[in-house]
RNA sequence: GCUCCGGUAGUGUAGCUCGGCCAAUCAUUUCGGCCUUUCGAGCCGAGGACUCGGGUUCGAAUCCCGACCGGAGCACCA
């Protein structure tokens, strides 16, 4: 019989009465970015379902191509505690290397691996061949004396490596006898000096995973190649693979392509103002924004796990957002390209107009003005002389003159075009978007709301980023 | 070159394991309408898809084969 799932992810598979432990393992290279955050939202939901348990894990075992950043480590426990992901537990692999040792030492007493000499060039060419390497038959003995050389620094990087033995006729050439452990004689951030031989992710990855009990990986299709590596090495072990699910690659369609290694670079070159510079895909910049966590939440949530490579739009996070964030942003008047508008009130008439802080609701704000209002130039640009507008919660007026720009009030008339103003004593506005600095004024109460997201009617939803004497910096968020 | 994975509307996604209830779900986008004060908000409505070709079957989005298209791995990166 059939079932139409309710809104979710699909069930994992797994035994009854299993504790699911799953887990997400960056490399803190830099800022968590969108794609980082599919693998926050996913992993923390399955745990959260199955009412079990979720690891965050450092995979920074390249201290020199993908080198970590000392503070994205703390970045990304805030990142998850923003995303209402707070890890059970956070474990550095950095700081266990002579647990990974360890384990080296048993594989290569089982004969399962052993110290190569070959170039990187040569040994590609042995393993396009379906050869062996010379080394591959090197005695235990010799393999462990090599071994204890690679660790006391006797050897350069890149004169040897240890190798997991596989099977070097293997159909697939990806899987041939992989490298475990290489020589780094670069200092890590986090460990300093104090190893000069370091795992590869696939040797890492595969022990951590056994030893922190983890019953489902669910991570990208890049690693698929990867469990079947890993796979060799749980056989030599006698261990059990995880249940694992991997989702195709994502793209978001205002982004194109963006690996954290790039984001660093173009920041560091000055390119960027920084981690949360409103035009980048982090977790730091959306959050300044003033995106809702819930809403990324959900975002990712329906997008899912399906292994097919996608293009997302962005409009699919912002219409999730919008649904967040409309109840509780308080309604404001910004005017980008103010013109400058007299206004002759009719008798009686009051300057103070009093306007809904949110349509929903009954609270009020009041907007006070002298006898020149400002509107946008948009607005402007279509007007013509004799053409009835309402300023919203003020009056209905009519053109008298466009250059310069006059209006008188007339009495009210139903379906004229609405438009939003902003008073004499407005306030300066700078509205940072991704596309770049949008500059204007707007109502003085806007000062009063920072930190807040806000929406500037007919405008769109910003987050108030900074307030001072006489000027309002505020972040486009959609 | 070798190996692996995938292909449902503009974009995501459900359905595919166990073929019929699928003239295909939901969301978003687009378009139209509504709202006696938001034409970047809200409400209502409409449009829009099973990559192609064979096969199996009474019956195929679902099973099989092939083609085409897309992506990944073959790093002393993660």
């Amino acid at each position: 019989m059939k079932e139409v799932r309710e809104f979710g992810l699909p069930d994992l598979p797994r035994a009854e009465g299993e504790k699911v432990v799953m887990r997400f393992a960056p490399n803190p290279n830099g800022a968590a970015t969108l794609g980082s955050t599919r693998g926050i939202i996913v992993n923390s939901e399955y745990a959260r379902r199955y009412n079990g348990k979720f690891i965050l894990r450092f995979d920074d075992t390249d201290p020199v191509v993908k080198r970590p950043l000392l503070e994205a480590y703390d970045w990304y426990l805030e990142d998850c505690d923003w995303l209402d992901a707070r890890p059970d537990e956070v474990v550095v692999a950095s700081e266990r290397i002579d647990l990974y040792y360890k384990y080296a030492e048993e594989l290569i007493e089982k004969g399962v691996a052993y110290v190569c000499f070959c170039p990187a060039e040569v040994f590609k060419n042995i393993k396009d061949r379906k050869d062996s390497c010379p080394d591959r038959a090197a005695s235990i003995e010799t393999n462990a004396e090599n071994w204890r050389k690679m660790l006391d620094g006797v050897y350069e990087e890149k004169e040897a490596v240890l190798r997991i033995k596989t099977d070097m006729a293997a159909k697939d050439p990806a899987l041939r006898d992989w490298v475990a452990f290489r020589i780094l004689k670069k200092d890590h951030p986090r460990v300093g000096n104090r190893y000069e031989v370091w795992p590869n992710l696939d040797f890492e990855s595969a022990i951590e995973d056994h030893l922190l009990g983890i019953t489902h990986i669910v991570r990208g299709k890049d690693l698929m190649k990867s469990e079947t590596r890993q796979q060799f090495l749980y056989d030599h072990l006698g261990w059990q693979y995880p249940v694992t699910k991997h989702w195709g690659k994502i793209k978001m369609q205002e982004f194109g392509k963006f690996s954290t290694s790039e984001l660093r670079k173009r920041i560091e070159q000055g390119e960027y103002e920084g981690w949360d510079d409103p035009r980048l895909p982090t977790l730091k910049a959306l959050r300044r924004r003033g995106f809702q966590p819930e809403a990324i939440r959900k975002f990712f949530i329906a997008i899912g796990v399906t292994q097919t490579d996608i293009a997302v739009s962005m409009k699919n996070l912002y219409a999730e957002n919008r649904k967040a964030v409309d109840a509780l942003a308080a309604r404001f008047f910004f005017v980008p390209e103010p013109v400058e508008m007299e206004l002759n009130l009719m008798n009686g008439d009051s300057f103070v107009a009093k306007a809904l802080k949110h349509p929903s609701g009954a609270d009020y704000r009041e907007i006070r003005t002298g006898n020149t209002v400002y509107i946008t130039g948009g607005d402007y640009a279509k007007l013509k002389v004799g053409e009835k507008i309402r300023l919203k919660y003020l009056c209905t007026v009519e053109i008298e003159s466009i250059n310069p720009l006059a209006a008188k009030a007339i009495d009210t008339e139903l379906k004229v075009p609405v438009i939003h103003w902003a008073p004499t004593d407005s306030i300066k506005v700078k509205v940072k978007k991704p596309e770049g600095l949008e500059e204007g004024i707007g109502e003085p109460l806007i000062a009063s709301e920072l930190g807040n997201v806000v929406q500037f009617e007919r405008y769109g939803f910003v987050r108030i980023d900074s307030v001072t004497d006489n000027e309002v910096v505020a972040y486009f968020t959609h």
